[in-house]
DNA sequence: TTTTACCGACAGGCAGTCGGTCTATAACAA
DNA sequence: TTGTTATAGACCGACTGCCTGTCGGTAAAA
């Protein structure tokens, strides 16, 4: 039986079925029979549409990079509420694990997707960082931060929470997890220059929603 | 012919073998036959020796590991040196590219051993920043430095060390590089709580020996 | 009639297994 | 001391099953 569809559709079945045995097997641990059987389609039919299995992760990364990228762009670009919660609201688009369509957060964090993590790591650090740097500019103009290094300061942060809610924060108490946090928050008002505390305060106003944002 | 060679003999040459190879062509792109054609032993010898392929990797990575804490705690522990030359030999010590013996960082930090990066990776940032905090605290009883968190601050230098080694600084320019290490410089002075520019002074004591260090 | 999407048999290569073989050493007998 | 046998550790290579990617051909749509 020949089922026949437009390419663009067969595309996006295929990512989804790749999307989803990814993240339950880890791609070394998925065959492209997996997937062939998953969306019903043979052979043949998966490589008219992608050239190779890793050609099948690009663009599911590509996919989740537009993503993720857009929802920070957005959020920053919304003139109409303050610097700070518009930062939260970037970081927290990081964090996209809480969306309804994706998952892919859960499980791009494990050792089987080592690949794919590398890839979107990539990604995360070449695109959020100048984003956040443009909004602690926006505050340093209104003599909320003080710093001569915005954008190394965001890459810095960004590049230790990305790390940082990767590996440790997964096998950690609750207590542990909230002092690291304070840590963190002291850590970060140090490279911004701001003076201790305010940034604690800025985190509490935005709720709990912080402890368990993975990047 | 059969040659015959103690255990560990063997274990050796498999690894030595599976270390270059890995190098040259990454995890996946070696096979099992490329490495048996390289030691001159059959398959069988092989997996007499190790459970996995994976298994060479891990006991490759382990090898490396020893070596690298190693190196580390030796030189937190000279306590006839300054506490500021030690830090520096620590950090120098995660980078022993530039040992003999060794060029495993040289292949580490490519796309093909996703997986082994992130292993090694691992240990750095557990086994590390230990060792420099302790360095840290040191120092702050010397009136040194002065912060609340000496973990969590080694804890970001190292992840941000390790991490933007990898990436970054491969294809950037030489005044990239050094306005970037004089950024990094400032912010670590500033979450250690040092006046400004003592850092880079200490840095330029050390000669150029820093811009390459790749972790 | 041409283009687009699809099919499935096939080739080549891969990791890991398994029954069997060799050899160094030890233990024992002459 | 010398010769013989027993044993365990090291080694072998054919084989299995799976996996990715290819290719000639086919059906449906335009």
């Amino acid at each position: 039986m020949r089922i026949v569809k437009e390419a663009e559709e067969r595309r996006n079945e295929i990512l989804d079925a790749a999307d989803q045995l990814f993240g339950q097997k880890g791609f070394d641990g998925t065959s492209t029979n997996d997937i062939l059987e998953k969306v019903g389609i043979a052979r043949g039919t998966l490589y008219y549409h992608f050239k190779s299995k890793e050609d099948i992760m690009d663009a599911l990364i590509e996919r989740y990079n537009v993503l993720l990228i857009g929802a920070a762009q957005e959020a920053a670009a919304d003139k109409s509420i303050s610097v700070y919660e518009r930062i939260m609201r970037v970081v927290m688009a990081l964090n996209i694990s809480g969306n309804s369509s994706h998952e892919i957060m859960e499980h791009i964090h494990k050792p089987q997707n080592a690949l794919m993590h590398q890839k979107i790591q990539k990604v995360i650090i070449g695109g959020v960082p100048p984003i956040l740097a443009d909004l602690i500019r926006e505050g340093i103009e209104q003599g909320l931060f003080h710093t001569p290094f915005p954008f190394e300061c965001m890459e810095m942060v960004v590049i230790y929470l990305n790390t940082i809610f990767d590996q440790d924060m997964v096998d950690m108490t609750d207590e542990g997890r909230l002092s690291r946090l304070q840590a963190f928050a002291f850590n970060i008002e140090r490279l911004l220059g701001v003076e201790n505390g305010s940034l604690m305060e800025m985190m509490q106003m935005f709720g709990s929603g912080e402890g368990d944002s993975q990047v």
